[in-house]
RNA sequence: CGGGAUAUAGCGUAGUCCGGUUAGCGCACCUCGUUUGGGACGAGGGGGUCGCAGGUUCAAAUCCUGCUAUCCCGACCA
């Protein structure tokens, strides 16, 4: 088994070595495509539960729209055709033909009218809505779909930037403006319960700039989240796409007045960039560290020296303890491989599985288990009826988890209102730096250009006209948050 | 799409400058045995159209031409 890369010799490395020697995804054929191998697909299956149960607790059904898209559709939204046209797979032919042995497209195939592989379903789904809307009554509609969408990106990373990756993306119809918002802000929150009750992911939530805004969006909300180098990762967003989607499909109802009116939409999604997210938040040079709530495996059961002369009865102790750990209700596996002892201790702590209980020779003539901790990587003897308090264990490791990426959020959060320092302080360490803006795109781009670091969301507005703009010393607009993002 | 680099077994590589045995090594893999409390050991074994297509030559991984793919750096992005 190969070592990976320390942390502090080279991040990225580490974080590509992490995921490849952790088995959880690897790269497909196609540059940027991913390959999400059992152990990583089993993380994404138990957040996807969770949220799939958020979902549907507020009110959403889910349902499936197709893959492919008219290239007509995406055009009649301005903002968001140029958010997206340049990322777009495009289907121009249906056939190919085999040319001593080399295949080719077929000319005589090609489509009449373009079809774009979507980036987002927007545009299809609002093409929906016009059909399924004439009254009041139709309204709300809150739809769901988990779906695989693909965006042709240049600089692709596992997770965190593929060409293709799977997420959740909702939208909804409301008769109001009020009935919209409120849905954008309580999928906000749906999400930072998400990430930190069971990702035990710190959040900095905010409204996003012009810039940085969903095309097509009125306004965006963003999980901002900050990763061990200190960069930010934008996790999760939330639009409130006002009546930009029901002007551009034409989608309208009938009030109880009887008077035509616009319909409000809202869209959100997260995707499986949220495993990128939980790799860097939580990894050590060990390797991964999944909290508890959302591990493939919360208990790792290893037998050591199993060959002894009562296998038989040292098995029947292994499965007893197995057995013990799943009926308190955790998810629990044997690693009967072949490996030595220290391959499989290691291996675990690459993998991160929160809890590890070793049962050899000397457990089994004792009757009891050795406890081992991922997050402190303490060992305790423990005997089998304290075996029903691991779950309050691994409570105690998803609460210790959130709260050291909490305390490392604070200790990298800064607030400064001078930008030399601010320019300083940046060159020389990655971190949040909390500021005033005057809200314009000019000074924003000023200084993403001389510091590399972009407005990761707008925390609150300001109305006192004594604060000035770090930047440009104009009356401030906004206390936002600054940092390097991914 | 610009600038740079690379392409030899599943992975990592030596050999390429200066053409000449059967293309070598480490990890991984298979078999047998010994091992098992923090990354085991011995013996044996399998696996290569040297990225693709041409060319030069008695002879090409090695020299020449073209192509393709990938990686790094930039502009773009959840």
């Amino acid at each position: 088994m190969a070592k990976i890369t320390k942390q502090s010799d080279n991040f990225a490395k580490w974080y590509t070595d992490v995921i490849l020697e952790a088995d959880l995804a690897e790269h497909g054929p196609v540059k940027g495509t991913m390959v999400i191998k059992p152990y990583g697909y089993s993380l994404w299956e138990n957040i996807k539960n969770i949220l799939n149960n958020m979902i549907k607790d507020s009110g959403h059904e889910n349902a499936y729209f197709p893959m492919f898209i008219p290239k007509s559709f995406l055009e009649k939204e301005a903002k968001h055709v140029e958010g997206f046209a340049k990322e777009c797979a495009v289907v121009t032919h249906s056939k190919l033909i085999s040319e001593d042995g080399v295949l080719k497209v077929d000319p005589s195939s090609k489509l009449e009218e373009e079809i774009i592989v979507r980036p987002t379903s927007e545009t299809i789904i609002w093409h929906m809505f016009k059909k399924w809307v004439t009254s009041y009554r139709d309204l709300p509609i809150k739809i769901n779909q988990w779906a695989n969408v693909v965006r042709w990106e240049m600089r692709t990373r596992l997770f965190l930037r593929t060409s293709e990756f799977l997420w959740q993306e909702g939208h909804t119809a409301h008769a109001t403006k009020e009935e919209a918002i409120t849905e954008t802000l309580m999928i906000v929150d749906m999400y930072k319960s998400l990430f930190e009750d069971y990702l035990a992911i710190p959040t900095i939530i905010g409204r996003k700039s012009n810039m940085e805004r969903f095309a097509g969006a009125d306004e965006t909300y963003s999980i901002e989240t900050m990763m061990r180098d200190k960069k930010a990762l934008q996790a999760g967003t939330s639009h409130y796409l006002g009546t930009n989607f029901g002007t551009a499909f034409d989608v309208k109802f009938q009030s109880k007045e009887n008077k035509e009116q616009p319909v409000f939409a809202t869209s959100w999604g997260v995707s499986t960039r949220m495993i990128g997210a939980l790799i860097m938040v939580h990894g050590d040079d060990k390797g991964l560290k999944i909290p508890p709530r959302i591990a493939p495996h919360q208990v790792v059961i290893i037998p050591i020296n199993s060959k002894n002369e009562e296998k038989e009865k040292f098995d029947n102790f292994v499965d007893m303890v197995h057995s013990k750990l799943k009926d308190n209700g955790m998810r629990c596996f044997i690693d009967d491989s072949n490996n030595g002892p220290g391959v499989k201790f290691n291996n675990w702590e690459l993998r991160g599985a929160p809890l590890r209980i070793d049962i050899g020779l000397k457990e089994f003539e004792s009757g009891n288990v050795t406890l081992c901790r991922r997050d402190t990587g303490e060992k305790e003897e423990m005997s089998l009826d304290k075996l029903s308090t691991l779950p309050s264990i691994l409570e105690d490791i998803q609460k210790g988890m959130y709260d050291s990426a909490s305390s490392f959020v604070k200790e990298n959060t800064f607030e400064l209102h001078d930008y030399s320092e601010f320019k300083k302080l940046l060159s020389k360490e990655n971190c949040f730096i909390k500021a005033y803006w005057d809200g314009s795109d000019d000074s924003e781009l000023k200084i993403k250009e001389e510091t590399k670091a972009t407005i990761r969301c707008i925390l609150e507005d300001i109305k006192d006209p004594k604060l000035k703009c770090m930047f440009s010393g104009k009356p401030a607009k906004h206390l936002v948050v600054f940092a390097k993002a991914y």
